[in-house]
DNA sequence: GGCAAATGTGTAAATGTTTACATGTTTTCA
DNA sequence: TGAAAACATGTAAACATTTACACATTTGCC
């Protein structure tokens, strides 16, 4: 599938960048909620890139001797990126969840201890929900200007926000069915 | 992280199975939406649980001569569920999601190209939602009963119907910015 | 000036996951 | 009765990811 190689390609399509500066924005605000990468998983995988021909690196001094590598996509490296970026791909079949696994198990679970395990998950969604909501209304007052980067980082964290929302919804639909759901009530309406 | 461990023994803990049996139960509709894993990764997995005294197995001829193991879990297996599923966590940082990869790097693609690519998406995850939905409105007309197995499958289901709800809705919001959307536009609200 | 935090780059080992290879039996349906 | 689909179990190799080990420089702040 190679996903990181073209996690970093996108990156370094965008502009030059080191690797330190690549792990960083695996870091950040917005690409963190849907991918990441350790540096001892993108420095290899930035060697591999240069053997491949699709980025090249100029190694540049910071300060008196540090020495950095600024890495810089190739014709061959825009090439492949913009294939990869424009296929028509299958939705996935699976996103794994840890939390729901332990909801599909709750029978092994009292009420009680299984409320616990919601309401810590549903403080947290909220404070991760909040958070996204508070970067989205302070970074994007006015809709980006269209083929700007700024869109992508839009629309992602948008996303980001309401996919939030939604799981905030769910663990508080779980926490009502378990905390005032009476077994044979009509499941309630969904949209 | 052992999950695979402790998606199994979860399984082995409703009922004895097969392998096999568990590979189907990682591919039914309510567990393939959060967990999954092949077969080839089910059986090594079991010789360890084995091995770690947390299952056993029987072997069981099935028909003339075909041997199938019967799996099932032993108290020590129990009590390694039960304080893992017990355990309060952390919420997951990341949920890796190639589309929105794309996405973030849409400034790449020409408005029609990642239209394209938007609507390809929108169909696939409407088909899904639609699917769940059928899903859950066939088995599930009234609340399951607290501590079945029933009420976990509800769960999930019901969380993976709002979240491909979710999904739709942000693919919606996507076309919309990029059709109907002009640079300088306030952002919606989005809730 | 000193110290902590951030910048910067790498490797090694363990773990997790997918794809391919490999084989055989039983059930279902035409 | 024959063929296809489902049942059933395994290993090997490649690929992906995390955690730990390892080291050095620069920046910011007190």
């Amino acid at each position: 599938m190679r996903n990181l190689k073209y996690a970093i390609l996108g990156l370094v399509n965008r502009e030059p960048m080191t690797g330190y500066d690549i792990k960083k924005a695996f870091d950040s605000r917005g690409l963190t909620n849907f991918w990441h990468a350790e540096h001892s998983q993108i420095y290899p995988e930035l060697k591999k890139l240069v053997a491949e021909g699709l980025v090249e690196y100029e190694t540049v001094i910071r300060g008196e001797k540090l020495e950095t590598k600024l890495y810089e996509i190739t014709k061959a490296g825009r090439k492949d990126f913009h294939d990869w970026l424009r296929a028509d791909v299958e939705i996935e079949r699976t996103y794994k969840d840890i939390f729901r696994l332990r909801t599909f198990f709750n029978e092994s679970m009292t009420k009680d201890e299984y409320l616990v395990l919601l309401r810590s998950q549903l403080q947290q969604h909220i404070e991760k929900r909040d958070m996204l909501k508070h970067f989205i209304d302070m970074d994007f007052q006015k809709l980006p200007h269209f083929n700007s980067k700024q869109m992508g980082d839009y629309l992602v964290l948008d996303g980001a926000v309401r996919r939030e929302k939604t799981y905030v919804e769910w663990l508080e639909h779980c926490i009502d069915v378990f905390e005032n759901g009476k077994a044979g009530d009509p499941v309630p309406p969904l949209y």
